[in-house]
DNA sequence: ATATTTGCAAATAATTTGCACGTAA
DNA sequence: TTACGTGCAAATTATTTGCAAATAT
């Protein structure tokens, strides 16, 4: 019924392949690039509808760059609500629990009467291996 | 030297007049779209450069909504460093002071070594007036 | 066998740009 | 008068889609 059957292709094998040997955050147009020096003949739209499709199953997740350009990690976001620390440098992600946003909810409600039922956060720097 | 001069024109006036009377974020479409309906005959790359240049002075702040389109609200940045608060129900933006961050940003350096320079937070419900 | 996935080329959609003309100073 | 701004049409760029061929089950 709601759930259809799923095949297991080299494409998607390769492309998953990628994204869990590298904890950041790559571009479409990266990862095809990547497909390309491995060889691994692989269409630009066959990485965004995997990429899509990866991310309508939850074994990725996605967020648009500065450039509004979207992109991509291998990341379950649906395991546990976190965040994430992106280093400025290597662009690696690190992931951050969420503590202080529940107490931010309740700043919220109690100065401005606002009822929080989602949030994102982002945050920026250099990770030890940087600094 | 470095500052030009800056002419006072009427799409200027007109676009900045729209983002002035409502704290939401719009995109450049819809300035253009509620230009029309005031009978102001505004090109759209006129709406894009003049956003760019009131982004560039510091008047405006824009960020790219889910579909990855850029939305423009009047909002000095400079001035103080703040977070956004977004109504889901009527799109009113509310400014919440910054403070949860510096706390959050010791906790990463505590637990991450992740030295913060950054961060972005936005977050989403239902404020006082529509819940 | 057949449902799903892919490649290719063409279509979209937001945004940017070149350039000749208009306008504020 | 001259630096700055605008309109228009064309270019750019990321992303999506139609469809026929390929592949996994």
């Amino acid at each position: 019924m709601g759930t259809r059957a799923e095949y297991a292709t080299k494409p998607r094998e390769q492309i998953s392949q990628i994204l869990r040997e590298d904890p950041r955050f790559l571009t479409a147009a990266e990862i095809h690039r990547r497909l390309d020096l491995a060889h691994a003949k692989v269409s630009l739209s066959t990485v965004y509808r995997t990429l899509d499709h990866l991310v309508a199953k939850g074994a990725v997740t996605s967020r648009l760059d500065a450039q509004g350009e979207a992109s991509f990690m291998h990341c379950e976001p649906l395991r546990q609500h976190h965040h994430h620390a992106i280093c400025r440098t290597c662009g690696r992600v690190e992931d951050v629990a969420c503590a202080a946003a529940e107490q931010f909810a309740e700043t919220l409600r109690e100065l401005h009467g606002f009822e929080l039922d989602d949030h994102a956060m982002e945050f920026f720097g250099r990770c030890s291996r940087c600094r």
